[in-house]
DNA sequence: CTGAAAGCGCTTACAG
DNA sequence: CTGAAAGCGCTTACAG
């Protein structure tokens, strides 16, 4: 206790030099050592060795990159929506397998779906050299990072594609998932089905809008567009859309919610009015407890993990040299009945 | 489309003897109006300004903090067990939100609660320089982190406190959560209480499992070994360990799940056995629609927002100079009452 | 206020 | 196989 706070400061760490003086070889063969010892006669690699844990030596990454002609920093810059949001935290944990795999860390930060802070993180990254980048990106126009790009840095892009810019990208089944839905809601019997999404700027909302229109269309039934809703602000604000629209004068037998933090709100909703036997209901994206709940949430499960490690494998390939047309992987989803998306119209709907 | 792909190799970007070149200018100048322009003349700063524009020139941080008086790379390693675990998803954008103030970025990465690779990613942090770390540890003994605080890395713990080694440290209130938990289940009469958690070698756990120990002991109850359980993987086989416990010969009235996935699969079974309102229940950890099962889940809910900013803080303090004792900071816990904490003994328990 | 020079910790031709 | 030297992109005394 309190013997280690002397050692804190100043900050010194031991150098190369330092390991050379010790070892008593020169400083092109402690570099020759460290990066793995070829063609360093034994006896001095043995000697280098005892020098560094002697010395306490640490390899500067930092220096290395620097000067080294591949410039490889071994990180790459992760940018989401939020990283405390449960899908994007397994994204990550796809992303963080792959890039483990290869030694490589990761940078992480969320946009909060705000352009400037998307840009503002992509800087900070570049600056920091990172070989490549993953962006779920919440910007109209992802051309600010060609400059990046062409300054060597790998690209992809995962959950949402980038308009004007041609990189490789991963993103769900999104329309097919909605579709899926609201054909399962349709052949359950209904005909007023809710939508309770994202604003349509977001990709994913807007594919998933457009599933829902299209099944909608190919089932002869038309859209009212009272039913389509666009809580803004999430959680609470869904909560409350939901019930607004239950308790108009012609509401839904069915919803449709279609991203995970807005179902919690939509659930919340329908359980809170005592409508949960009632209202047939289908989500986008798994949630913890789904199958708990009473009924159990019927849901088109996304594979967050898979979206993950396919945007990492995606920019590795980049960076082992492959140059050939952008890539555009779709990860399909899975509809999982549970309960809720099975119950039938109320009153014959 | 395709246009920019013949822009991407080799990676050069503009460095600022570049700059200087096109603005007529010394390097010097380049460097002091990039880095704020102080005591620089007006023009110049404009010529340096059009130059950075006209060749898309970014600041190389690396090449910066190396060479830099103070060192500082503006970034901080993050470790926790799982980044796909809520409750950590939530503690990184506590860090995040307090990193963001000071433009620092996080490098964040999972140990799995494996030591080995706990060890592994603080040194490759260390290696990239970081100037702070977070660690929510997994090993015994964290004295392998003496080196680096002797190095000038700021450090501290989060979730768990560290052994072997004196540090600023952030975690819950634990015991008296756990206190609070099943103090609220004898209460409401229950003189049986089951306890679900992880192995007791973590620090949580075994605070969560101390707290209900004492409590039982305040009011007299002596334990049921035979009750107390640690299901070794979490989820499924918190599920399995539950349905055993509840179908053994004298099973407890009620149990205290003590870890957020660990409620899951304790729920999950609870529920599949048809004894959800038979059997009281209270989760140490919130979850995401806990209020909405039947009944809902009464928890003793942590504030993962404030663990992970505070931790920041406490790193950023010792960066800023702070030298004094380490500090301990222990964030409260909230009981949250839902129904399944308040459901009476079945049978007159 | 400005620039030439040294040097951060390291890698890499180059000569021996 | 080994070492002296140049240099990665930048900052910072130092002299002018």
């Amino acid at each position: 206790m309190g013997v280690e706070t002397t050692e804190r400061r100043p900050g010194r760490r031991p150098t190369m030099r330092e390991v050379a003086a010790v070892a008593g070889v020169s400083l092109s063969t402690v570099s020759r050592v460290v990066n793995g010892g070829e063609g360093v006669r034994v006896d001095l690699v043995v000697r280098v060795h005892d020098a560094v844990a002697l010395l306490g030596y640490r390899h500067n990454l930092t220096a290395s990159t620097l000067r080294r002609a591949d410039r490889q920093s071994a990180s790459i810059g992760l940018i989401f929506e939020d990283v405390s949001n449960p899908f994007f935290g397994v994204v990550h944990r796809g992303v963080e397998d792959a890039a483990r795999e290869r030694g490589v860390l990761t940078l992480v930060g969320s946009s909060d779906e705000e352009p400037d802070r998307e840009r503002e993180l992509a800087a900070a990254f570049s600056s920091r050299g990172v070989d490549g980048m993953i962006v779920a990106t919440a910007t109209e126009d992802c051309s600010y990072l060609l400059r990046d790009r062409a300054a060597g840095v790998a690209l992809a892009f995962v959950d949402r594609p980038p308009k004007f810019i041609d990189a490789d990208t991963v993103v769900s089944d999104n329309a097919g998932g909605a579709e899926a839905a609201v054909a399962h809601l349709i052949a359950a019997g209904h005909r007023r089905i809710g939508f309770l999404g994202d604003r349509p700027e977001v990709h994913t909302a807007a594919e998933r809008l457009r599933g829902y229109r299209e099944t909608l269309a190919q089932h002869g039934l038309s859209e009212d567009l009272d039913l389509v809703r666009h809580p803004r602000f999430r959680g609470v604000d869904a909560y409350e859309t939901t019930c607004a629209l239950l308790s108009g004068s012609n509401p839904p037998t069915a919803l449709f919610a279609s991203q995970n933090l807005i179902s919690a709100g939509v659930v919340r909703a329908v359980h809170a009015l005592g409508l949960q036997h009632e209202i047939a209901m289908v989500s986008f994206d798994d949630i913890l407890l789904a199958d708990v709940l009473d009924p159990g949430l019927t849901v088109v499960a996304q594979d967050p993990l898979k979206l993950g490690r396919t945007a990492a494998e995606l920019v590795f390939s980049r960076l082992d040299g492959y140059d050939g047309p952008t890539r555009h992987v779709v990860v399909p989803t899975q509809l999982i009945e549970r309960g809720s998306g099975e119950l039938p119209p109320r009153g014959g709907g």
